[in-house]
DNA sequence: ATTCCTTTGAAGCGA
DNA sequence: TCGCTTCAAAGGAAT
């Protein structure tokens, strides 16, 4: 693990570590995102002499076909016109355009160490903070970054780091920078999706429902309990995000992202929030008496998904909750109460599930997912994760330690949250080798002389377009690649589906 | 409805 | 210790 110079000690921000994000290093993410998208393409075409070689059969028209049909512009661009200005009036500067349309806003400041020596967050970590926490408060030193995060916490949804999203019927496939405000962040989003700036670390965002009540109409009581809670869960770190029951406590980043919603999720209340990681990557005292007293040693009991606070915990998943307890109510009317009572027990027992802690590439994918999927028209995550992976081999080791930083404090985190957790309990919650046997089959096939992908040999693969390539997503690159540029190292499984990643570049 | 695909990294497990 | 496997996320596609 490469030491990061996480002191800094410079009240002006860790300098060394913005290096990608700041406004001079901007340019330098940019020349390596080129790079990367530049290999991309690179790799791509070489993809697609292959294929229009050995594939000339492949439908070229689909790309057509998927492309949304033209339509009328009027609303969309007024809607974007008016909201473009009011987010230049209101744009106070505290975020700053990203490079090019496209790019979301994305700072990730120096993680390791967010803490100046005198115990303050240094300013990128304020930054890092208010990113994935628009509505945190993370009081800032300075009178005017103050200013500007109190700004930022003002009822105007434009100033925060704010992505305007509006999904319209049919438009999945929008230019996604048609829709981009002063800030850019090219989200068309599905109401489950996560956005880019939602924070890294959420275990689970399947419990976030947009249809959630807004936060100041929400009762501050603890459903089960029926006792008052504090509005912010003191000792949770934002890394933690509530969950989806949460969001009644503290507004979820994604609030203004339905607008159906319609209420604002403005003001908000401030501090309760603490360093991402609880200091020297402990969880602080409070918290550790919390866990010790509500987590048993060993095991996490299924009502323990909720976690401290009453909230449920976003590592763990109870799926397929659904009706079924609807059901089962009914039926406990009609059978044996016992035995109902016993299958639920089961029930939830298994439905209890600890996820893993998200790897430093899964923490880098989940950040980067959108701005990937922006640039490109791709959506399937299989094809999107080739371009991450690529695009993680072409991060400095700086960048990527800060991932590895980070994912290392979550495994520290998820240690602490869940001291009797295993892998292995994963392990043997699904399936019990199920895909152990698809796995060997698959590589026995492979061994076979198969040598291709399932995927791509799919039909999936057959529509995927040749030519033409759509461009209009991609801006003009504005930088060509930095010279110190190498070849991405060799791919486990070459995919042309890469091919619908946009070549413009 | 479920599984696959695809990526990297962490962790488990058998040899 | 080594090598293999699973699982984290994601969502479209395939089954």
């Amino acid at each position: 693990m490469p030491q990061l110079n996480g002191g800094g000690g410079d009240d002006l921000g860790a300098n060394d570590e913005m290096i990608s994000f700041k406004d001079e290093g901007e340019q330098e993410e940019k020349i390596s995102e080129n790079s990367s998208a530049e290999r991309d393409l690179a790799d791509v075409k070489s993809s697609l002499v292959n294929e229009s070689e050995t594939n000339q059969n492949s439908s070229s028209d689909s790309e057509a076909e998927r492309r949304p049909p033209p339509r009328s512009e009027t609303f969309r661009d007024k809607t974007r016109e008016s909201l473009e200005e009011a987010a230049k009036r209101q744009d106070g500067g505290l975020f700053k355009s990203p490079p090019y349309p496209g790019y979301p806003f994305i700072m990730i400041p120096d993680l390791t160490s967010p803490y100046l020596p005198n115990g303050s967050l240094s300013p990128t970590a304020r930054t890092y903070l208010q990113m994935k926490w628009p509505l945190l408060d993370v009081q800032p030193g300075g009178l005017q970054s103050r200013q500007a995060l109190k700004d930022a916490r003002s009822p105007s949804p434009a100033h925060i780091v704010g992505p305007f999203c509006w999904e319209f019927p049919g438009q999945s496939d929008l230019s996604l920078h048609q829709f981009h405000l002063s800030n850019k962040v090219p989200v068309v989003q599905h109401p489950h999706h996560v956005h880019p700036l939602t924070p890294l670390i959420t275990y689970s965002n399947e419990h976030f429902t947009p249809g959630n009540p807004p936060p100041h109409l929400q009762t501050d009581v603890d459903p089960k309990t029926g006792i008052p809670r504090p509005p912010h869960p003191p000792d949770i770190s934002p890394y933690y995000p509530l969950s989806p029951g949460t969001v009644g406590q503290i507004p979820h980043p994604l609030g203004w992202l339905v607008p159906q919603q319609g209420q604002p999720v403005y003001p908000i209340t401030t501090g309760g929030f603490r360093h991402p990681y609880p200091t020297a990557l402990t969880v602080n005292a409070s918290m550790s008496s919390l866990l010790s007293s509500r987590f048993p040693p060993h095991m996490v009991p299924p009502h323990h998904s909720l976690h401290t606070t009453g909230i449920p915990h976003p590592a763990i998943v109870t799926p397929n909750v659904k009706q079924e307890s609807t059901h089962s109510d009914i039926s406990s009317l009609n059978s044996s109460k016992q035995t109902d009572a016993k299958k639920e027990e089961e029930k939830k027992k298994q439905q209890v599930h600890i996820k893993k802690p998200l790897n430093a590439f899964m923490l880098y994918m989940k950040e980067m997912r959108a701005k990937v999927v922006a640039e490109c028209t791709l959506k399937e995550s299989a094809a999107i994760n080739q371009i991450l992976g690529r695009r993680w081999h072409a991060l400095s080791r700086e960048e990527q330690a800060k991932y590895y930083e980070l994912a290392r404090k979550e495994r520290q985190l998820h240690m602490q949250l869940y001291p009797g957790w295993s892998a292995r309990d994963n392990y043997a919650a699904n399936q019990q080798g199920k895909r152990k046997k698809r796995k060997r089959e698959k590589q026995q096939a492979e061994s076979n002389g198969e040598k291709k992908s399932a995927f791509a040999t799919s039909k999936v693969k057959a529509a995927v377009p040749v030519l033409p390539l759509r461009t209009e997503a991609y801006s003009t690159p504005p930088h060509p690649p930095p010279p110190q540029w190498s070849p991405p190292p060799p791919q486990k499984s070459p995919n042309l589906r890469l091919n619908k990643c946009n070549l413009s570049h």
